[in-house]
DNA sequence: CATGAATGAGAGTTCATTCAT
DNA sequence: TATGAATGAACTCTCATTCAT
């Protein structure tokens, strides 16, 4: 589902050899980099000729941005998903942390590849955590509007909910799992519903 | 506060030439990133020969290294002066968030260059990370014992503040000054003291 | 009028398709020149598949030569026919020259085809220009005979006269209009018929 | 004397590794043409690194460019240095073409270098022939003034002789030398002085 | 210490040609 | 015949690093 490319294959063995390129850059650039990633590894990975590449993509940076869309949509589907069932704003948030940091350790590359595109293709980059922000602000919204949450709830609010679920997602998703999900989704919420003061 | 190098200067004029060096190179690096940094484009900002260069550093990434930390160690002691006169647990971290935010505003390349770190030079890239979450998770344990901040708070706490403050940091410090630092920090101490949850 | 091909076009179907790709070769190495065109550009602007073009040139090479080989013949055909009219030597060489520029300007491509041969296909360039120089040369012997021209012009004053030809051809007729056709055959017919000299 | 280059060598080294780039381009252009010949066949030849060809030239069509001018300056000032004794007009178009024709026979390379320009380098080609052409006409109209030549010879005059001398040249210089600089300028320059046509 | 020319491995990209459908 | 995906050699250009002066 990677984005749209002047390039589309027409036949049915253009688009298996499309997909093998995808595939193959994902790891690449999740492995080492867009920096260290060279067109050469991704078509030795993807098992095609170099000049295949460029059957599909017009440059290394096409099929990072057409990577970083793909793997953004992902993420925000899959939480998204993971949210239908709650019924409450706070447990909601519970189960899209959840969700993110299973996510996160399924997908390990998926976050290096986001995070790299800060430089790579800063465009998506910024469009990716906007998007997530709006998506958050909005949930806010509705829990103020349904009496969950309090009022006057900004876009702030929203950055910062961002910030704690990524940073925990890097921590305990990617970089250890030494903790359970739902351990950690507990700590958020634990934040969220009555801050960390002592009463 | 560059790191050790083999290739400390030792005289007054190697001081000099260095220091210039290591200038160019944060506006470089900050600027264009590390892949798109050369070293002629360093010397050549610095105004010194590209020779001069290796005088001083050993690689492309020796630098990086020493500027990393150097930055690092920068922030860190940022914060650290602007919570000196703070009494209270959460107006310390109010205090630290703020002094954050006047510092991403003030070194925008320093965002960018520990970020690029992840990929360039993941050891100081987590070393960063960790010694934030250390020095918070410090003050979190310091607030418990006062009976400022609630019992039982984990480094998972630490992490979660820490992600706030470098999600609002890059979106109200670096992306856009719209709104004060003082504004975006009592967002973040209205989390922190009672949550979002309606009461 | 292609040159002869091992693979000449058997069906009405092909031979169309033949014509479109030999057309739009003139058009693309008289715009480009030989280095670049490819072989795609011809295909695409033809509206043919890529692999077509095999099916009728063993090479970007051999389409060039029977281009070159067209042309050369379309400029010789045309000038003869010119000439059918007049009825003296020097009449002839000047309807000659007219009916040149005429050309030139409406195929202001040949020229570039037919000089980039010099590189791409030497031997072509030199059949053209010796073709050329042989039938001016035998015009003059002609003329000799009949006693319009002088007597014991050799084979240098034919080259001469293409020679003046095709610069006049190049810099009036496809560099700039700003004079008649027949105000520059008039001054070639003037060196012609009795030189610059002053009398 | 080649033209003024961003890149020029501040060293003795350096000035002799950029003549030796200069040289090796010159026969390998001549020789192979432009499309022909690549950065690392002159780099062999000049016997210096591949990169060495960057540190004096930005691309492949810079030093082409440096080339072409340089030439075609040889070869003005060449036939002007062989007009200097001439003291009559149609002798000194005479000297001219004689001179230019043992220049082409020495400098074959040359010929074929300004040539191939028309498409590798089209604003030093028309320079190259407008700047002749410039040079013919000023000399046709001092002849014009001193008596010797006809009055109202126009620029198109001047192209015709050119194109004259050009072909000669590529005939009887470049293509074969069964003829003596002499005889081919003795054809010229009765043409000039009286024409062909029978008296 | 400073300088800048020299080096060459390596990267991205193009494109003529082949071939399975 | 027609199609267009696949191939990989060849090429241009960049740049970290070395080294003689």
């Amino acid at each position: 589902m990677a984005a749209e490319t002047a390039k589309t294959p027409r036949t049915e063995r253009g688009r298996k050899t499309m997909r093998a390129i995808l595939d193959a850059a994902a790891i690449e650039f999740g492995t080492n980099g867009f920096g260290d990633t060279s067109i050469v590894s991704i078509t030795q990975r993807a098992k095609v000729a170099l000049g295949s590449f460029y059957t599909y993509f017009d440059s290394k940076e096409e099929v990072f941005r057409a990577l970083v869309q793909d793997m953004s949509a992902q993420v925000g589907k899959h939480a998204a998903s993971a949210m239908s069932g709650a019924d409450n704003a706070l447990e909601r948030e519970r189960s899209a942390l959840t969700a993110f940091l299973q996510f996160a350790r399924e997908h390990k590359e998926i976050y290096r590849i986001i995070d790299e595109a800060e430089f790579a293709d800063p465009e998506s980059y910024r469009a990716h955590y906007e998007g997530s922000a709006v998506r958050i602000f909005e949930r806010l919204q509705e829990g103020s509007a349904t009496g969950d949450l309090a009022e006057e709830l900004s876009e702030a609010h929203a950055w910062a909910i961002m910030g704690m679920n990524v940073f925990l997602g890097l921590r305990y998703g990617v970089w250890s799992e030494e903790k359970s999900a739902e351990e950690i989704a507990a700590v958020a919420n634990q934040i969220l519903s009555r801050g960390i003061a002592q009463r």
